[in-house]
DNA sequence: TAATATGTAACTACGTTGGTGACAGTCAAC
DNA sequence: GTTGACTGTCACCAACGTAGTTACATATTA
């Protein structure tokens, strides 16, 4: 969010990961692995050699949190535990399919919640709070 | 949740962790960790000693998903980076609080939907399935 | 007192993540 | 065309969290 927020709040010409990792207080590398991440999703494109960087690939007010969310953590927030259960177990053996779509459910609620907002909202956000 | 519907299912008498371990299919000190802040929340009781073990401290239809979510991850789903970014970009400065916001009604909505399952209509669902 | 539980500390193993350096590939400007 | 400025990606390390395990103090029943 925070990169996608910066590509909004400077749209004239493509941003170095050496400027993002500035701001967001970290190193180049992690910003692009984490823009690769983003422009996999279609939300950023990046340009090549000299003058390049990341550019959104659509307007602000169309890429959600939600969105941000699913390019970067692709995985189900709710995830059910890695080594299976005892089949010989009458609970053991049905949990995970019976817990599986509550959980499903309860990640599209929260899907839904974070469709809400936009880049461009979050983006005038910022700028009210730093006028102060 | 496992261990909850375990408990529910199996509701004459306490269980051992040993118990509990086999149906999982981890230790029992493991089991004991996870049961600690089931307790805490309220969620479960202890007995120490011979014959000791965990019940369900509420009817399995008064413990619903959400609360045994906030029980054992206490801290949010939708995380802030851990590291400040940097206060001298106007963005930078003001992300976190923006985002916050945002992240806590995902977080509620998410909540909301998991509070409408009780650990009873899991135990249900789970009799249910076994029963092919 | 003996047997059976939990609570908890300590330790290991493992996977994940952030940070870092290095380097090949790509593009603009001179 | 050469130089310089970028990204993409690899390899590596350190830090961290978590599951699993052993061990032991403590509490309770019989």
């Amino acid at each position: 969010m925070h990169v996608c927020t910066l590509l909004a709040a400077k749209a004239d010409g493509p941003l170095t990961s050496d400027f993002i990792a500035g701001s967001v207080n970290t190193n180049p590398v992690v910003v692009r692995r984490l823009v690769g991440q983003l422009a996999r999703a279609g939300l950023v494109r990046t340009e090549l050699g000299a003058k390049g960087g990341v550019v959104l690939a659509r307007p602000a007010d169309r890429i959600s949190l939600a969105d941000i969310l699913r390019a970067v953590e692709p995985g189900p927030l709710l995830a059910l535990h890695a080594s299976r259960p005892n089949p010989r177990c009458p609970v053991g053996r049905t949990i995970q399919d019976t817990l599986a779509p509550h959980f499903a459910r309860g990640e599209r609620a929260l899907a839904t919640a974070l469709d809400a907002v936009t880049v461009a909202d979050v983006m005038a956000e910022c700028r009210a709070g730093a006028a102060h």
